[in-house]
DNA sequence: TTAATATCAGATAATAAGGTCTAAATATCT
DNA sequence: AGATATTTAGACCTTATTATCTGATATTAA
């Protein structure tokens, strides 16, 4: 798996965010259950993106969770830094300790090629554009698998 | 990470079995100190490997593995199949359940892309011309690394 | 004040990675 | 032929990491 579970639950929650009205903040159970998520994973997911300033929270009374940033400024890039660390496509494809340009595996050149486009593809792609997309996902979602893992 | 440390492992092994000179088994132990492979768990990836006649073994005196095909017709994506199992590349990039081309994710045609190079990079790369670029790192390993995680 | 909500520490479960030990096979030696 | 040392095979155990759950605490709108 390239992206770890959380990193895909975060990309998904900041999608799902990016959904609804801004200026009304989103339930942490709204999102698990809509998304299909499990709710406490999700809220330490979410806490990891307030404190990083992608998000922000409301706490009591009609609180919830909603974008800080603008959604055009977001990128799937950004997000995967902030869960699974920096360096989360960094490494030999093959595990050589040491592989660099200098002392590069057997598979160096092309692994680095591969890398850099998967780079380009999650910087380029930003939440704006990929938020509309989702939407027509939610709705086979919520006919085809009625949610029922949150509490 | 994309491939499972096993399946680095594996391929780190097939690489150095094209190395050695055919009909001289190689031991085990002498895989594992080569590569800085933690010696047991090898030992488990080879026999899954000889399982599935990529290599044979030999027990007793002078025995060890060795390669069972020619080295220009094992390619990466053999190995990565019988390790990670065949659905390795698999699944959605940002883990939507039910992503496929009729109800994609956000991200699915791109992920679809990437994923068809890769795959055709791992099914192009074949063992032999990657076994003669090894021999080059083997050097630096042994000039910097003395290995010492073998019993 | 209260109910609703996010926050946070910590426990548990699942999976990947690695280790231990014994059995089975086999070339070599006598 | 038989004993022996060497080596792979395999069952089982431990550790590390990732994923998930539980419950108590802090915050805040009404």
């Amino acid at each position: 798996m390239l992206l770890t579970k959380s990193c895909q639950y975060a990309i998904q929650a900041v999608l799902f965010l990016a959904t609804q009205p801004k200026n009304s903040p989103v339930l942490q159970r709204d999102i698990a259950e809509s998304l299909d998520i499990p709710n406490h994973f999700l809220g330490k997911i979410l806490q990891l993106l307030v404190r990083n300033n992608l998000v922000t929270s409301q706490k009591g009374i009609s609180g919830g969770f909603s974008l800080k940033l603008q959604p055009e400024e977001i990128s799937l890039f950004h997000i995967a830094e902030i869960v699974d660390g920096e360096k989360f496509l960094d490494g030999c494809l093959i595990g050589f300790p040491n592989c660099s340009d200098e002392n590069p595996c057997p598979l160096h050149a092309d692994w680095k090629n591969t890398k850099s486009e998967i780079v380009n593809t999650l910087r380029t792609k930003r939440v704006k554009e990929l938020s509309s997309d989702l939407i027509t996902k939610l709705n086979y979602l919520s006919k085809n698998q009625p949610n029922d893992k949150s509490d």
